[in-house]
This record gives C-alpha cells, structure tokens and sequence, in this order.
DNA sequence: CGTTACATGTAACCGGTTACATGATTTG
DNA sequence: CAAATCATGTAACCGGTTACATGTAACG
C-alpha cells in the first residue's frame, strides 16, 4: 500500500478540537464555580489545583480563545473595568456538556519521568559521581512542599470539623498532594540512605 | 523603552544546543553503557527507565541527530547490517562531560498533573456526577502496575542476595515505581471510600 | 507624572505525538 | 516472492514556554 506520491495533499482538514489532556477542562471547572476573566484564572488558577499545576497567561488566553470558538464558553465585557478590555467568560451548556462526557470518559496516566532516576542510572555507569547533594536538596525540596500542604490542610480542614461534600472533595484533593510528596520524600531518604550505606564493593557478602 | 518596529529582527542565533529537560540524556546513559543504533535504543529504550517512560523512535531518532550535530555522540556504519541504513552511535568525550554536568546540576520537578484531580473538583461542582467507576478503574491499574513491579523485584533482586552497586542502584530505581504506584493505589481508595461513604449531604453531622 | 498592577495579546521556539514514506533483511 | 520485521527518516500538528508588545487604571 502507500499511495505513492501523495504529498501534496491539502493540509488535513482542521481537526475537529477534542483535546486529549485536560487545562481546557480544568479552566472549564473553574469558570463553572465562577466566570471569570483570563486574567483571574491565570491569577488563581483554580486555589487547588493551582497548588500543583501551573499555567502561564498565554496558555490560558489561548485556550479561552478556542473554547470560545468551539462555542463551549462565552464572553461579555466585563461590567467593571469601563474602558478596559477586561473580559467575563461564563459556560455555555455546550460545555458544561463536554465537561460531563469528559469527567466520565477514562484518562490514561502520565509517565513517570524524574530526573533522579535517569542519575541513578548515569551514577552505575560512572562510579565516581556523588548524588548525595542533589539527593538531599530533593528531599528537602519534598518535605518542604508536604509542609506547606499539611499547614493548608490544618487551617482549612481540621479535624472533627463536618465537611460538606464540596469540602470533602477538595480535601481529598489536598490529600494527593500530601501522599505524593511523602512517597517522594520517603523514596529520597532510602536512595540516600543506600548510597551512604557501606559500599560492598561487588557483590561480596559483608561476611 | 521596546524598541518600536523591532519586529523583522533575523531569526534569534540558534540557541545552543542546552536541553532542559532529560530525554537527550536518558539516551546519553543508555549508550554509555552500551553504543546503539536508534532502533535498538527505541526497542528496549533502557531496560530501566523505560519501565516507566516510553519514547517513540521519530522522538530518538531526532534526539540522535541534534546530539551528533552538537559533537555529543558519533555515529559509524553499524559492522553487522550489509546493505542496510543502521547505525552505531558512541558517546563521545563531550557529551560524558556533559551528561556529567546535568547529573551533577539540580533539577526542577515535574508538574503535578492528574485528571482526576481535576475530576474530583468537577464532581463538585456538578453533584450528579458519579466518578466511583473511573476510580475503581485507575485503582486496578495502578494495582495491576504495582504487581508488575513487585514481580520484576522479586525476579532480579530476590532477598538475602547481595548486590553490586550497579544492581543497587537499579533496584532503586525500580523502587521509585513500586513506591510511586503504592501511594497513587492508596490515595485511590480513600478517594473512593469517601465517595462511598453515607453523604452528610451537607455540613451536618450525623448527629 | 511616573511607576506598579491590571489586562490581553502576537511571535517563535521546543518537546511529544501521529501519520506517512521508503527501503533492506529475514522468513514462510 | 510475499509478508513481516528491521531501520531510518520527513511532515505536520499540539501543548508548554519565553520574549516581546501594547494599552488602561490606580497610586504616591
């Protein structure tokens, strides 16, 4: 097969906008709690999941701009801000809609890709290297992120306190944070600690 | 300032060839170890990192270039192969040095970046939602990942054997995914018992 | 009046993905 | 010899990032 001399075909048909992952989606959220300007959500960007996933100004403007072309959002000028070109976008049932089919349809993960794990490697091929700084700065790095967490979840949450439904789901939101950041943590301190272990040179039994 | 009508400026000089990120060298690491053609390292795309990071060969293949263009590996008519196009890439002394210089250099951590985080705050919002399917199946998957996991440890690094540096540090790695796995299998769960759990439909306790 | 914050955008690049193409080698 | 596999590539897109541009509103 392979029809042979097919290059000059017309620039395929624009593809219909379905991304696959999902910052459309995440400000599509975010404008459904609140309309909002580009500038906001690029401010705030969601207070949970911005805890975790930055997006630029760029990035969100782009996507307003293409939602609204795909008629999933609306914008008015802003009733504030007169002369200004402050925008309010606000969801459209097309995408309260296509928040519904996408929330229900199954996400495939990300890969796992830390550097740390490359260096390991690079560390077996070449004995000489010392990993143990930049080991100890991830650790950190690591601790001091599940502090900032666990101080949200203690001012926003405490314990023996009701939550409503809302409440509870963003607290379980919080609580990925928190149980990432203390496997990566955890993982860091057994790198170090078998690193700094005595060295067995190759495979000799300590006898 | 900005410099009004600065805009047919030539294209800015070719940065050089400084990669963020670390694809370029995972595969540095990998031909150190053994020097490959580009269909070898896309078949296996090593052994360990590639448990956890799949990279397509147009992906290697232009890395592989863009190294060899930068002096960081050389590439020779593979001796087996006759007729054939391959070839075998070795790393050269510029790019140890500079997969040297990144191992050593700190590195910024990923983006925490999961649907269904974003999912759980769409729940929220839109109450109808019934997210206990599509949990229950990133739960199994995770599960599924972990026991692949656990059968490659108990495999390559059966207890009570001691083990090369080399190995250590592989097993480490290999860690990284058993930890990872866990904790995302874990958080899993409370997620869905929450969602299971009698609905306090709002703010009020149980009383 | 000048600086800072508000507010929106264009241009250009890089990494990752998908589709397509091409030809050599091996095998049934 | 036809099909599968080996082996390498071009083209085009999309998402994320950085640099640059532009203008309004609020504040001291």
């Amino acid at each position: 097969m392979g029809a042979v001399g097919a290059r000059a075909l017309p620039p395929r048909a624009p593809p219909a906008y379905t991304p696959p992952m999902s910052l459309p989606h995440a400000l599509l959220t975010s404008l459904l709690e609140k309309p909002s300007s580009g500038y906001d959500l690029a401010g705030r960007f969601d207070k949970s999941i911005g805890y975790f996933w930055h997006a630029t100004h760029q990035q969100i403007y782009r996507e307003l701009a293409r939602m609204e072309a795909a008629g999933w959002i609306e914008s008015l000028p802003a009733p504030d801000a007169g002369a200004g070109r402050k925008k309010l976008y606000t969801v459209q049932s097309k995408g309260r809609k296509e928040l519904e089919r996408w929330a229900m349809a199954s996400t495939v993960p990300m890969d796992l890709r830390d550097a740390l794990m490359v260096k390991l490697r690079v560390a077996a091929a070449l004995p000489g290297l010392d990993l143990a700084p930049e080991l100890r700065a991830q650790i950190a790095r690591h601790e001091a992120q599940l502090a900032i967490y666990r101080g949200i979840e203690a001012r926003d949450f405490p314990p023996g306190r009701p939550l409503s439904r809302a409440q509870a789901l963003q607290r379980l939101i919080l609580r990925k944070g928190v149980m990432y950041e203390e496997a990566e943590a955890a993982w860091g301190r057994e790198v170090l600690a078998a690193l700094e272990a005595p060295i067995a040179s190759d495979a000799q039994p300590t006898r």
